[in-house]
DNA sequence: GCCGAGGTTTACGTTAACGTAAAGTGCTTG
DNA sequence: CAAGCACTTTACGTTAACGTAAACCTCGGC
């Protein structure tokens, strides 16, 4: 009874596109990971999805959370931290002075995080480049001077 | 009998400077990381430190191993990806064409894993740009519009 | 009415990467 | 020689991030 009939006109003005909602299979699919996972997220607090009886519909809201979180996830952040970007992000809109300086001092904190890990990807793939080079001649040298016998 | 007793005249040329040894507390501090998680990376086959009778000795190529395992960690590699890698190289001399076959693929493997980061750096990067935008827009707002009473 | 597909809760299991505590070794310094 | 410090081994504990299994709904289709 809340919105559940709310198709009507939606005051945002344009387009009623990505009016789409998912399931969570479907969610999972389409960044491959399991139903497990997104479960344990919602349960970790990353996650609020609608419910529809006892189901879980996800809109485009908590696909933009899941993409997120995953991304930082490959970059190496724990969930707890995530989370607390995520929360605080959310309790932005009437958020305190005294919240607001503490999740910029967050968000400073994780740039460097990024920036130190820029230069560890350079570092690294220098090094990779080393590692194939010197495997490459090694190869080069196994066709001069074929496997005895 | 290999190179063991190689300290007599190395073919390198020049400076017989960096002979230096380091303890497991000196390196420790150095890369700031306990003894216990450096002796754990040797049983994981990460290091394998001279032993001056029950003690542990460092030369410079295993502070280099050290190095670049943290190096990795930090980039989200598991210390088993890493010592696949290390191991791998320290194989190469004598390695057959399969093994330096597998290798390339490895190091191909990490490098696009590299190119993923770096765009989820990037993507990251302009994240926390919008986030602390809007941070700061809330924050002046708070200035203009005082909490009430 | 039953069945299979997908969704749910509950709860115990697992893996990686160390932490921590106990008990012993070895050197050197007052 | 006792004390202290750095190092050692052994072994159990811990945390994060899920995996896996069991047992239950519920809905569209035949």
């Amino acid at each position: 009874m809340t919105q559940r009939t709310a198709n009507a006109a939606a005051p945002t003005g344009g387009l009623p596109r990505q009016r789409r909602t998912y399931g969570i299979g479907e969610l999972a699919k389409m960044f491959e990971v399991t139903p497990r996972t997104i479960r344990f997220y919602e349960q970790e607090g990353l996650l609020a999805p609608e419910r529809r009886g006892q189901t879980r519909i996800y809109h485009e809201k908590d696909r933009v959370r899941l993409k997120l979180t995953l991304r930082g996830k490959r970059l190496g952040f724990s969930l707890a931290e995530i989370r607390e970007v995520v929360m605080m992000y959310d309790a932005m809109p009437d958020g305190n002075a005294r919240q607001l300086q503490r999740l910029l001092e967050i968000l400073a904190d994780k740039r460097a995080n990024l920036e130190r890990q820029l230069e560890d990807i350079r570092l690294m793939h220098k090094e990779l480049d080393d590692v194939e080079s010197r495997a490459r001649e090694v190869l080069s040298g196994l066709g001069a001077e074929p496997p005895r016998h």
